[in-house]
DNA sequence: ATTATATTTCGTAATATAACGAAATAAAAA
DNA sequence: TTTTTATTTCGTTATATTACGAAATATAAT
């Protein structure tokens, strides 16, 4: 019941649904998400641990920077059924759709430090 | 995506997720809920309006009693593909067996006024 | 080694949520 | 009609959430 509802809670905020349908384009660092979502850097990182926590995302340090991926491999069963559903959902969302342009043009290097 | 986030806030409350698995089972008034999580009536009259708002269930006077149901005919979207994943999940949480053997037992008349 | 960069953690303020009791509402019973 | 009963609405309090900036951390670049 406690992962049904930390899960469930994690995807009940607009950024973080933001968040998961961009990671559906590719993986994404956090200040390209930062940059997309107009958001303090600090927040951002919260919303990421929230859907780490869910099990709903992974991080993995390349140089750098820490990247985000969705847990398309993730043991969880509630991950496992909902991240496919969240991947046939909001396909015309005017903000995801705004967003997922910003994920193919934004550049990460070009962005930090500027 | 509004309704997105709204089926999944509804969703995301341990008291909201125990109330639609009890419904999974009969119809239910307001009073043999309250009695089952011995919560305030008012507390369970806005938990059910909010998973009302979030149509993933319905109402209908009969008597003197408000009936509670699950929405199995929603043409919402979301609410279509999460209430039968719901159904197949938490099979063997104490909880919510515990509420289930209640509601096989629990009777409006006897409890309510008394 | 020092500086610069990316991210996280911490403290705090504003807002949202969940709970209650009291009062209001609606409908059946007397 | 008046009373009783089931439910909802309202006001309030306690707690949780979301946001930010500042400081801490970890790593790469100089």
């Amino acid at each position: 019941m406690r992962d049904l509802v930390v899960i469930f809670k994690a995807l009940s905020d607009p950024n973080r649904i933001r968040i998961i349908k961009m990671l559906e384009v590719r993986e994404l660092c956090v200040c390209e998400i930062t940059e997309i979502l107009q958001l303090a850097p600090s927040t951002v990182s919260k919303h990421l641990s929230i859907l780490r926590s869910a099990d709903l995302i992974i991080d993995h340090k390349k140089s750098r920077w820490v990247n985000y991926s969705l847990n398309r491999t993730s043991t969880n069963l509630y991950c496992k059924k909902l991240l496919p559903l969240l991947k046939q959902w909001l396909p015309d969302d005017a903000t995801i759709l705004r967003d997922r342009e910003k994920v193919k043009r934004v550049d990460r290097v070009e962005i930090c430090s500027t």
